[in-house]
DNA sequence: TATGAATGAGGCTTCATTCAT
DNA sequence: AATGAATGAAGCCTCATTCAT
């Protein structure tokens, strides 16, 4: 019985935590990144500030878990539109799903681009941060195989693989950036338009005018 | 004779809030954004906190003067740039130098990038930010006029100027981004080529393919 | 039994909030209100400087505060010496309430003239300062009525009440005044007699000659 | 001839240090005493900072000044309206003199009132404003020798003439705050009228009912 | 003599983290 | 385990006064 009743402890302990990064995510969107403190937190969590620290050793550690979380669902996001490019169905999948998820909530994008940024020059978290290398290396490894078969089936100009998805990145990071710039955004009359535009950019990357006709 | 002392007094007066724009400037890249502070600034140029308040009015007008003067050394670039386009001789002229421009110095770029944002919270930058816009709104008419021309020329897709222009700026903002991510930066091994794979991609926006015979 | 641990911790915070408002207020009194940082103040009761604003909101706030207390106990003391007042026993009841109230500490009363002054420039402070002008108004209403009733009761010349109230407070505010000028405490050999002397100025204003002979 | 130049720089020299007692008092009048920096007042003189220090050795001595010249021109006021009384004419003449020097600018009034207060916490300047209690003395001597007359006369009860120009102090200076007071000036609907029920207050003080009739 | 740039002590406030209960 | 009061370092900004020119 009493075993009964740890478990349960330990499941009201996990459904907190989640609740705190729950809550730490939505006050980053809401106020920005340097107007959130561990105070607002745990009171928009009702639970003392105390019990924050039982659950991460600091403020960083509960930002990068929040970042490590946000990069694993996109890696199972992106693994399985690869999946999908294997069957030949549409070779834009993944290229699409990345699109599509910075985008989509470009708000979310950008604050764990500044997140990880400023994690990075914080020295505790350089090992836990790494796992995130990890986590897209694994991405990075499927992107290679994928790239580097339809580089081989002529389908793309023959340069490294990683040009292809890093171009691309790049590419979807400037579209989230731009969704933000309060002077870049004066001129933009049709944002969905634009975004699309931008996406198409990035889809045909790479593909050789004559090769263009087989999509 | 005291008209010529006065003038050296104005002098020097410029030339050390230059040098406290310059030892500002190159805190910020070294320590980033979160971490100068105003003594370090009149450390570095070894004058008293006080002084520093003697040439701008706060922290935030110091960071908005260093914003502005960047982007006036750009305006002039890209302006340049777009008159070589005008002759013919490199239609992608513009393109590049912007490319370059924010390439050539990543670290800049995305300082001010996150500066930028930064300074947008502040209600009491908002009218200095203004000019920003008023400079920005100079180099997008000249490109508008220049896209313009192109796409009557048959040049180019037609869709609206800002298209191209825009999703450039996307594109190199996010190479920036790119360029300092430690995690996207692993696969790289040729990061000068990979640079000009993404300003290629940037520079063929737009052109049907049978358009790209002409260049 | 966890109520009870949290009661006293209520209990304690309260102690010690009202230990902070005790120092702030004795160091007013010793050293002016321009030589009262908070960091006298924390040091003065052995708290943090931080602990402070675990109370109030700013140093504003906490003088807000110390004043509002002060009126309070003002407002309670005249309203019981208005109840008496009208049981016909003296008349002069509440003049001398408040006259007493002030110069028993004509110190106190002093400060907290300019405290007032000086934080009605605070735009922060605005809305808890009308607290105060309600507080008055409840005691200027019962004024009123009573000095009505003495006038249409023959007692007083018929001029508005609140002649008699603001001249009362004029000449006591003066008093207090009068009790801190170094220089024009000169002359003064007898203050107590001085001040019975002023305050019977102030119990016999508007009672015609006449009417003198009744009291 | 350089005698004659001589003396113009003096005079020269001498109408700044007015321009500067000028734009002081200007400045503190209309931003208040926490509000008016030396910068601010050379600003307004159009002279330098420095420049203010080669008239008076710190801005507390400037304050101080401003103090004497205020009072020394109620002095002889006061003096005047002192001589008109002995004549008989108008025995409430000094009173009326003092009421109306204060009430008629009671802005200015406080303003002294304040800065007084202020200076005598500073230690260095105790000596200079010695010079203020000198002034007073002279003015306390003949009102002395004038109150002693009239309670000898019999117009008067018989306390200690200091009680009279003391009382009557007090009773203007409160008038003066209630000018001020955002909170006690609320039931106020003629100002000009409860000022002049306060100064006849102080005229009629200590006129023993039966000597009333003799004005 | 006049200047005004430079100073730096000193004031207010914030917030991540600790620790006694 | 949970709490939240307490902490104090650190940051921004002001301003009377000094002093080299």
């Amino acid at each position: 019985m009493s075993v009964e009743k740890a478990r349960l402890r330990v499941l009201k302990f996990r459904q907190r935590e989640q609740s705190i990064l729950d809550a730490t995510l939505s006050l980053l969107l809401e106020h920005g990144e340097d107007n959130v403190t561990v105070e607002t937190i745990a009171d928009k969590v009702d639970i003392g500030k105390g019990t924050v620290y039982k659950h991460f050793t600091s403020k960083s550690e509960l930002y990068t878990r929040l970042l490590y979380d946000y990069e694993l669902a996109l890696k199972e996001q992106m693994e399985a539109a690869i999946e999908t490019a294997k069957t030949g169905d549409d070779y834009a999948a993944p290229a699409k799903a990345y699109f599509f998820n910075r985008i989509s909530d470009p708000h979310k994008a950008r604050l764990f681009q500044r997140l990880e940024e400023k994690l990075s020059a914080d020295p505790n978290e350089k090992i836990r941060l790494e796992e995130l290398g990890v986590l897209r290396k694994s991405v990075f490894d499927k992107l290679n195989i994928f790239f580097e078969s339809r580089i081989q089936a002529g389908e793309l100009d023959d340069v490294p693989p990683y040009y292809y998805y890093l171009s691309y990145w790049a590419l979807t990071q400037g579209a989230v950036e731009l969704f933000h710039s309060t002077s870049f955004n004066k001129p933009i009359q049709n944002m969905p338009e634009l975004m699309n535009f931008i996406m198409d950019v990035g889809v045909k990357i790479g593909r050789s005018p004559n090769k263009d006709s087989q999509t």
